[in-house]
DNA sequence: TTTCCTGCAAACACTTTGCATCGAA
DNA sequence: TTCGATGCAAAGTGTTTGCAGGAAA
């Protein structure tokens, strides 16, 4: 694994700025290992690929906290009592396997529709929504 | 809160010599708590609600997960960290209000199709899945 | 009688907090 | 220059584990 995907993509400066929040090495480092990751990410991942850098890991919980906070990331449980990030890019779900841990992307979504049905019926303005499915991947069903 | 529901819907000791479990007093008691709820139980509700019964928490701990892994309950992560635990009677979603914490449930749902879909892309036997929507309830609106 | 379950105590992992220092704006 | 961010150390919280005694089958 590089120890940092290409960041073109997206602007971790003008995204700190944007939301009012300082740009430090650490929190551009965070955000952009979150937002270049294509898989979600936990505080452990996240310390581990910045490990040379040296980011205290309390700095680290505090920046995602924040992060999310304003949106710039989302929180994500996979059902396995393991707090994951990743970046608000495009729109997806997951699903991991009860057995091995393993963790798939679902790129496609019927979902949007249940939105508004769920504002209407209950008055919630919806942020966000999770979907976790679990199940047993092609190697733990036999 | 009454100190324990009516418990004539499910047979608790049924359920455990179901799956092959011994049938002890405290497996009765924390089943018949996460059945009876209508909402997802923390282990930290169940051991209130059995307060004055005096179980110990790691008791608690190693029942749930039992329970879990025999699918006599469902583990559900609401997307802030806080492990819960529901019976598995009817199939529903629930709602989150990421401001005051207030969790609703959703009765309806749409998901099923897409069941079958990840298992015929992905490969997997799918076993459940969890709907985590954030939002901000009418309250917290204004 | 055997095997599994329980309570207790301790350890553990993850996360949060207080405080003095540092650095972005 | 100021206010927010950081590192460090320590505390907190929720969860797990080892072990000996106890209860279900």
């Amino acid at each position: 694994m590089p120890p940092m995907a290409d960041s073109s993509q997206f602007d971790a400066q003008a995204m700190l700025q944007r939301c009012g929040l300082r740009c430090t090495r650490c929190r551009r480092a965070v955000l952009e290992v979150i937002c270049a990751s294509r898989e979600p990410m936990t505080v452990e991942q996240i310390a581990g690929v910045l490990g040379e850098q040296g980011f205290d890991l309390s700095t680290i919980y505090r920046n995602v906290e924040t992060f999310e906070r304003r949106g710039l990331i989302n929180r994500l449980d996979m059902g396995d009592g393991v707090r994951r990030y990743c970046g608000c890019d495009g729109h997806h779900h997951h699903i991991r396997c009860v057995r091995c841990g393993r963790i798939d992307r679902v790129d496609w979504c019927l979902i949007e529709r249940m939105e508004s049905q769920i504002a209407q019926s209950l008055g919630y303005k919806i942020i966000d929504h999770s979907l976790v499915f679990t199940g047993l991947c092609g190697k733990c069903r036999r």
